[in-house]
DNA sequence: TTTTATATGTGAATCTTCTCACATAAATGC
DNA sequence: GCATTTATGTGAGAAGATTCACATATAAAA
């Protein structure tokens, strides 16, 4: 994993960094206490709100440059303007969405991308009779892939298809100019080293799950517990 | 987060550790492998194909106390009967899923769940018109939840309800005894430390990606990538 | 204005995870 | 059957993440 050449195409397994989900968290929070009137929160609000300690939400900040009033905690406003900022939400980002099955339809319908200015600009499928399906949003056929990219410049797709036609939509979408794909097939795709693949895999996710409960159930003590707990990075 | 007491419910913000993620995807690999008649793997097999370094994959069999053949590698059927004891999958597990719209309805009609042994027994939604959906899972009123969850000895629900809904629905779940949930609504629930919660954030998926397009955009030079690859914990 | 109380911001310490390096065991070849 | 080759398994060292601790700035109080 030392040398990295940007044409050679390469299983990515890129890991979102705990510190920026936190800042997800943060951010959520940060929302709903906006909503609520509240004009000023403090590292402590955010941490009990989040299950974090205070020290990690400060550090936090630290590592993302955002600073607050000595003493004076934060303003809800301007805390938010500043994530705003880091996560480029200021202007609104247009997605394509492959493969309008049932996966790709719920996502197509869910409301929260746009509330957080990302766009499914045009949904597609190699089936003729998916695309005839009622969708707020176009449902295309494969045929019109880049056309679409081209004029709505998107930089980012929903990829939603079979597992068996995962790496060949991914390189099309790539040959098209796409740089970060969020994958809901369970394969580990191929691609070249510029480009973000987030592996979305709700198996394993489930699988966990079951995991830790059969190993909580095995535990009864405090004692054991705590390292329980460690072991889940709680 | 010294203290963690059963019966006090506080926000959960477990994270699944990376070394179990690898995991998971040894595994998948191991699967395919079979399938393709292979016999035998060695690490470096493994770690080629899930991009991970050879030593990683020794090092988190280590953990998780797999042994192979000095020299010889890891037999492919052995190496997956001992995962499957370590995932419990030599046994099957019931779940049941809160929410039928249109995320429900889509993990309903999942069929890998059922593959990996994990079989949703019933559905449960607060609106009778979503109960007549035609699905190969019964729709039922959340009356029958503790019925059904008593009889299949559930103790995993996936839970699609509404963001509104969760923390109410999810303290009913855990009064029928549920001791574990993959949330997919965008909330931080409060739980009894012993009820393990696995957040399933799609928008934050999403966002994170767009978050990394817009650093790798920014970056040029190969040594620059090297540090944006740390920063995403390649 | 001065004092006091308190929350920030960040190095230092600790704890965790990852990488490296190599002794070790066992197949393969001679 | 002995030498050689090669992959494992694991300590040790490096890197990374989290927690601690406190100097510092400043809002509030007096
Ligand atoms: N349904 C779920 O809840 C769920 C959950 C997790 C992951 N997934 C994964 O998401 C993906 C889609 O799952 P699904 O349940 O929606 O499957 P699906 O079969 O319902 O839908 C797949 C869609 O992709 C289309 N398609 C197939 N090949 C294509 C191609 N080459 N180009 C464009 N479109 C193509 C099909 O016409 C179909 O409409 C799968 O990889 C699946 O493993 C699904
Ligand atoms: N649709 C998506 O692609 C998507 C993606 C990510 C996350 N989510 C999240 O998943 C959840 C469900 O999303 P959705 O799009 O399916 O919404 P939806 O509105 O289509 O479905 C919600 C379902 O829950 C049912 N419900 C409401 N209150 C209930 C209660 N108290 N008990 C039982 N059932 C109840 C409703 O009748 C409805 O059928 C939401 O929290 C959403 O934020 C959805």
């Amino acid at each position: 994993m030392k040398i990295k050449i940007f044409d050679v195409k390469q299983i990515t397994k890129y890991v979102i960094k705990n510190s920026l989900k936190r800042i997800f968290l943060y951010r959520a929070c940060l929302v709903r206490l906006k909503l609520m009137g509240v004009k000023k929160v403090f590292s402590y609000t955010l941490a009990n709100e989040t299950g974090v300690t205070a020290d990690q939400v400060r550090k936090d900040f630290s590592e993302f440059g955002i600073k607050g009033n000595k003493r004076g905690g934060y303003e809800v406003e301007e805390l938010l303007e500043k994530m705003e900022n880091i996560f480029h939400r200021n202007k609104d980002h247009n997605l394509v969405l492959i493969g309008m099955g049932n996966m790709g339809l719920a996502l197509s319908k869910y409301s929260r991308f746009v509330q957080r200015n990302m766009n499914i600009v045009a949904t597609f499928d190699i089936d003729p009779f998916k695309q005839k399906i009622r969708s707020d949003i176009p449902v295309y056929s494969m045929g019109r892939l880049k056309e679409i990219i081209d004029r709505f410049r998107v930089k980012v797709a929903i990829l939603a298809v079979p597992e068996i036609s995962a790496q060949e939509v991914a390189d099309e979408l790539i040959r098209f100019g796409i740089k970060g794909i969020v994958n809901f097939a369970p394969v580990l795709l191929k691609v070249p080293a510029d480009v973000v693949v987030n592996n979305v895999n709700l198996c394993d996710e489930l699988e966990s799950v079951i995991y830790y409960v059969h190993k909580m159930m095995k535990v009864d003590g405090l004692k054991n517990i705590e390292i329980l707990y460690r072991d889940m990075k709680y």
